[in-house]
DNA sequence: TAGATCATGTAAGCCGTTACATGATTAG
DNA sequence: CTAATCATGTAACGGCTTACATGATCTA
């Protein structure tokens, strides 16, 4: 059982998906294609932590609707309790910093903005999520309490908005140092 | 030539550095093992980016000391000035709080308190790197301008900073969530 | 005397990406 | 008429981790 399986797993929580789904709505937290996550649902299915449910369609392919079991909700539950792998980041940006003096100003600042530009569509994306789950909630969100289903989606963007506003305010402080 | 590889040559454009040496310095900002990073530096070597003298050591093992030729210097200002690739973030601790309502306030906390002092450590190594470059630089740090050589890495200093303080920020609002 | 540090390297295996494969419907 | 969306799967390859291998000095 690798991080992702306990990842989909997770998903698996709110709803019933497919592994089409799934492979979607990962992504803001972990990074995986489809063709990863197809073998690990059989694997899963064999494990007896999760079933699923054939469903034939007419006007689009059919599919598999993936649901967590009762061992797999026990697995979830002692996954959490052990100790957590720390966040692994990787990105080419920070090493392009590094030696960002082999260039002149003009061509930092583009390397630059091209990042600000992801960052301020990643902003947007999550203020999109905000309002999403705003609606979907019988609560105001800031009374959700853990045992809300929409706690932990809540707490995530939250997180994520936090983190990506930092990005920003850094972005704003290195044009200065560039002019 | 894969991110790694210019991650090193990056770094070999402050200093001359052995493999052991590019294998520690490179963990903030790309996480790799030694067993990756030696056979890139012997490839690196072949692409003649890089070259090395052999120093023996009497009291520790010999050491092989690379540097950064004129034609990795090249290599680098090309990479510069390509598409910089997105971020790769894979973080557990987003995935357990997904579903952390499976669990009560009290195992909660627990998670969320080992990660907290995970970032608290992490900033106590950013204050030592920003004292360090503090006393290494011939001008104050806000002083430093792009073609000075500490200035790539200070402004990674602040920008780590910024990021692991959202990090703590979010880390105590979270334990106003759960009480 | 056990473990950390310095120092380099290889081998096996898992993790993740890209590409191959199929095929219907809908939107621009 | 082309591209995107829905939907599932396999194969090949590159990236990254863990383990194997060696060996001296220094610290607790």
């Amino acid at each position: 059982m690798n991080t992702l399986s306990y990842g989909l797993l997770s998903l698996l929580t709110r709803n019933s998906r497919t592994g089409y789904e799934l492979t979607q709505n990962i992504q803001p937290f972990w990074q995986a294609k489809h063709s990863q996550i197809y073998p690990l649902l059989a694997q899963l299915e064999q494990k007896g932590y999760v079933e699923f449910v054939h469903v034939p369609q007419s006007d689009k392919p059919d599919k598999k609707v993936y649901s967590l079991t009762d061992n797999g909700r026990e697995a979830l539950q002692q996954w959490i309790a052990q100790p957590t792998d720390e966040p692994v980041v990787r990105d080419e940006l920070a090493l392009k910093v590094f030696c960002i003096g082999l260039v002149n100003k003009e061509q930092a600042l583009k390397v630059l903005h091209e990042r600000e530009v992801y960052y301020q569509k990643k902003k947007e994306k999550f203020a999109q999520s905000f309002e999403r789950i705003k609606q979907d909630s019988v609560k105001p969100l800031e009374e959700l309490e853990i045992h809300d289903p929409l706690f932990g989606l809540y707490v995530l963007i939250q997180k994520a908005t936090l983190k990506i506003d930092a990005d920003l305010v850094w972005c704003e402080w290195m044009k200065t140092k560039l002019k």
